[in-house]
DNA sequence: GTCAAACTACGAGGTCTGTCGTACTATGAA
DNA sequence: TTCATAGTACGACAGACCTCGTAGTTTGAC
């Protein structure tokens, strides 16, 4: 994957140029319960940034930092270290241009689910990680 | 995965209803290079059916079994046999009604990638496969 | 009945993914 | 300097995934 390693913004995490989204990629990233709550989230915080512990998933922070990273490299989402925190944002305007209306149609649909935003991967009493559902 | 068995429609096989088609579980079955193509080239064929065959997909017939199954459980697409073919049509309907634009979307976004329904998909001498292409 | 075509079932092999825990780094505050 | 916070790197593991080959089933034609 080509990451852009000479941004001019410091602290600006390597991330895809626009032009190079792919759409498997991009499908990819989403295609999981935790990311795309991450990424309704960050649609719903309507461009402000947030840090990677805003969002209070049922994960440690390790796997949280694979699921932001599997979403930056994918072009979903921008970060760039803030003091020791990183901000999220999402590449709303790259996305749109890139793949008009998926973004979109993937947010209108989110609540449409028995999950949606608000109940994926929040932890239910007793089960508080999908793993633990799971085992 | 709760997939209809009484259908009234002999040789139908079993599909999710369409109130019940996931979103997570849709992109999934489109984050794959082979079966972003078998949707494409159902939604090129503007509603006809295509056997399984049509598709000269790089891959086996096993293989292409199951890629048929992933998008047929995900609801993307129904199936009924015919004579010893079985015949594919993509869900547009109920797609539409259930995630509005988002197969819309993925569509319009799928030629303005490197690889587009024509290349994906594609044997690479030597990279015929999404991981070994991927590496 | 025999045969071919189209597809499925099954198992195996290799890879990818999601998750974790531990140890570590970087930053900023006291 | 010391400490807490936020996040990363690494290794490990289980499970899912993609692929294949072989054998089997179903259907329709001869």
């Amino acid at each position: 994957m080509t990451l852009d390693h000479d941004q001019d913004c410091p602290g600006l995490l390597p991330e895809p140029p626009a032009a190079e989204l792919q759409l498997v990629s991009v499908l990819h990233a989403l295609a999981d319960p935790t990311r795309l709550r991450i990424v309704a989230d960050l649609a719903g915080a309507g461009g402000d940034e947030l840090n990677c512990l805003a969002f209070e998933l049922p994960v440690t922070k390790s796997t949280m930092t694979h699921h932001f990273r599997v979403l930056r490299e994918a072009g979903l989402i921008r970060q760039h270290r803030r003091g020791t925190s990183k901000m999220n944002t999402l590449r709303t305007d790259d996305l749109s241009a890139r793949f008009p209306g998926l973004l979109e149609a993937v947010l209108t649909a989110l609540p449409r689910c028995p999950k949606g935003p608000a109940e994926i991967a929040a932890p239910a009493v007793g089960a508080a990680t999908p793993a633990a559902a799971a085992r």
